[in-house]
DNA sequence: ATCGCCGGTAGACACTGTCTACGGACGGAT
DNA sequence: ATCCGTCCGTAGACAGTGTCTACCGGCGAT
């Protein structure tokens, strides 16, 4: 009745996403992540069949719990388009420096089996759901284009900030104002307040 | 009076350098490095302490290259700072784009000694020139901000152009549309044709 | 009861980064 | 000329890693 102790595969999952939280990226290794969950190095070989594959899965969990938070700040935002895309990069951003190692992990397509579905089965909808956002917001627009520029801007602040490289630069300490900047920049100036 | 089979020490940047351009930032091991230069495995140590310092001055090569490339474009243009900045921006999504290897390394700060002053050298005096530029292009914002989202934008475009992800989202095959976009947006509708 | 398979164990292998002991060449002082 | 110390690179050990393979115990189906 309870899965939590078959599914080894799970807690397999589990266990490298308490580490990665507590130690970073770094940290995930294959023999340490099965000795946490109590079984030998060998076992995890049974569930994914290369280091690779254990990663992608655990940066799966990172794909869907910013999913969850994305839609769940847009149920929030009962604002215009506007502030709907506002929410949604700085729930972006807030995802991003949150934990040490999640985010890190899951653009590090060095450590993600290469063309890793979780990434685009998450991206592209949430992608999507940008661009037509931003066709709202910014009618006379290129909404794909804009949304590709504005979705890199908020990748870059994100590691950028993560690396306190934009800290030293502009001398903020809070995202806030740079983030209002970036918004700025990409759909206009405030209008919709 | 040949310095190049002494200076066994420049001798390891130059096979890091080249195995890096060739086969990227995982191959980058201390004894391939090594074994490359014609020397023992322990023979590094002798003047990189240890693994990261060696990627660490692998990595400044990069960041010197970088540097030049820069100083090379704005002298080679002669308009406005608008078009300095857009050649600036340019290079810079060229370098990124260039080899396979040496911009990953650059920026994998888990592969860098923590506080690397590479880094900070050249990045923060290409930092207040591209603000300084932008202060002339767009004289009412804060030029601060507006050259830290550009940056991070940057940044960005360059990461995310590299998985092919913004090609995906976008459509586009070459980066030069949405280069203008990223450019459109931050310095404001082109003007200084 | 017996057989087969599933799921996990345990050991080997090649490889890594780091540490330490060694060696040999070179220069300067006696 | 001899000795000594100081570089600079070698070689081996060590712990740790990912992957591979042989093994084995228990469980269900026949």
């Amino acid at each position: 009745m309870n899965e939590s102790d078959t599914n080894l595969r799970d807690r397999l999952v589990d266990a490298g996403v308490a580490l990665l939280a507590a130690e970073g990226p770094q940290a995930l290794t294959l023999r340490e992540i099965a000795r946490r969950t109590g079984v030998s190095h060998g076992a995890p070989r049974r569930y994914f069949p290369t280091h690779l594959e254990l990663l992608s899965a655990i940066a799966g969990r990172g794909f869907a719990d910013l999913a969850g938070r994305a839609h769940c700040a847009l149920g929030r935002e009962t604002g215009g388009p506007r502030a709907q895309v506002a929410a949604l990069a700085r729930t972006y951003l807030e995802f991003a420096l949150d934990g040490p190692g999640m985010y890190e992990l899951m653009f590090r397509h060095d450590l993600l089996e290469s063309g890793w579905l979780g990434l685009r089965d998450t991206s592209l909808p949430l992608f999507s759901l940008l661009a037509g956002l931003i066709g709202d917001a910014v009618p006379g627009a290129d909404a794909r284009r804009v949304a590709g520029a504005l979705w890199a801007n908020l990748h870059g602040v994100a590691q950028l900030w993560r690396w306190r490289s934009l800290q030293l630069a502009t001398g903020d300490e809070d995202f806030g104002p740079l983030l209002d900047t970036v918004l700025a920049a990409h759909l206009g100036p405030e209008a919709g307040r």
